[in-house]
DNA sequence: TGTACATCAGTGAACGCGCGTTCACTGATGTAC
DNA sequence: TGTACATCAGTGAACGCGCGTTCACTGATGTAC
């Protein structure tokens, strides 16, 4: 071999990044599989020595995207007092930083509308890695038991990524700001 | 003139109707112009008679939608008794007919990143028309005050869209009634 | 009353462009003999 | 030890296709004289 043993691997890692951030920025069809590619320092055609098609991209960058969104929700989780893991999460989710920074957030929220539309091996897929997801983080959620967490889950997921996609469309600052901390206020007081 | 006085406007207003649908389903990059014209009974060519641009037809077409929207959710405020009419919002905008109808449901929920994607002009022309939406809606939301109702609109219309955008990316039916029906119970109970 | 011209909603071919995908090629390295 | 060949990540041009937009044209009607 020319380079490292796990070059490849890195380099497939490092498209997967690019990928994932640039697919929450501009959608599943908006980033194009040449402007991935170049962003990730390599041209277009290498681009099928790494992946099947351009749906095989979509579902390993949101895998990564969902990654990324676990691992800063646990790392809020772990400074957050015992019990109240839930209340740091909501905090991050509805967060200014998170609402403006697309790129580096929620995936579910940024790409919504387009999973919900695109085929269904890619739905599926997709479908299977956010009950993962949901599964992992449900140990956080408020709730005596796990039904009552998983239905607490439900009503948090559903107003947190409501209130950033409204607050997103929103051109006012004052307006974004109210949704986000309306929300906030609200969900923290209510479990 | 060779056709009836308001030809022209009848015509302009098929167009958008078709259009608010296309857009809905397939997205404000997925539908296109040619196929929107083609469902208007219409050519490619005599688009431009009727709109400066895609992104005019976009912004008619939303509009449109949300009219739709509000028609819809006024025909449900009064079946319901006085007092009650954000109950038969709640109802109506978590039903599994609205969750599974992307093309005749709420513009929000299925173009919301989109939106938040568009072009500055686009957007801010957009939540203009979603202000005046809310305005018009905001007479039926549960509260004591305005103010109190600004507040509860903010809550309910997060939890709702939220609901419907992750219960649209549902593969598993009953998971996606389960969304639904958790989050329609628990806002029912908490106002 | 008759004729020439203006109007204008709608047609359909053509345009330039960006996209996902394919493919023959490169060139540095490992391997067989 | 030296040489010929295989491997394979990455290149960059080419492909077919669908898109938004443009444009010369049509043809039925209204209007001017």
């Amino acid at each position: 071999m020319r380079y490292e043993v796990d070059h490849k691997a890195k380099t497939r890692k490092r498209i997967i990044r690019k990928a994932a951030r640039q697919f929450r920025e501009q959608g599943l069809e908006g980033a194009g599989v040449a402007t991935v590619m170049k962003s990730a320092g390599l041209t277009v055609g290498g681009f099928y020595k790494h992946f099947r098609s351009k749906d095989d991209l979509r579902i390993e960058a949101i895998a990564e995207s969902l990654q990324e969104l676990r691992d800063t929700f646990l790392s809020e989780v772990h400074k957050a007092p015992p019990g109240e893991g839930w209340k740091a999460i909501v905090r991050q989710y509805l967060s200014l930083e998170h609402c403006e920074n697309v790129a580096t957030g929620c995936p579910m929220v940024a790409l919504a509308p387009e999973i919900a539309r695109s085929s269904p091996a890619v739905k599926a897929r997709l479908a299977s890695l956010m009950k993962q997801h949901a599964e992992q983080v449900l140990p956080f959620m408020p709730g005596r038991n796990r039904a009552e967490q998983a239905r607490n889950q439900i009503v948090l997921m559903s107003a947190v990524t409501g209130a950033v996609g409204l607050a997103r469309m929103e051109t006012d600052q004052r307006r974004k700001l109210q949704i986000l901390n309306t929300v906030r206020d609200r969900l923290l007081e209510s479990f």
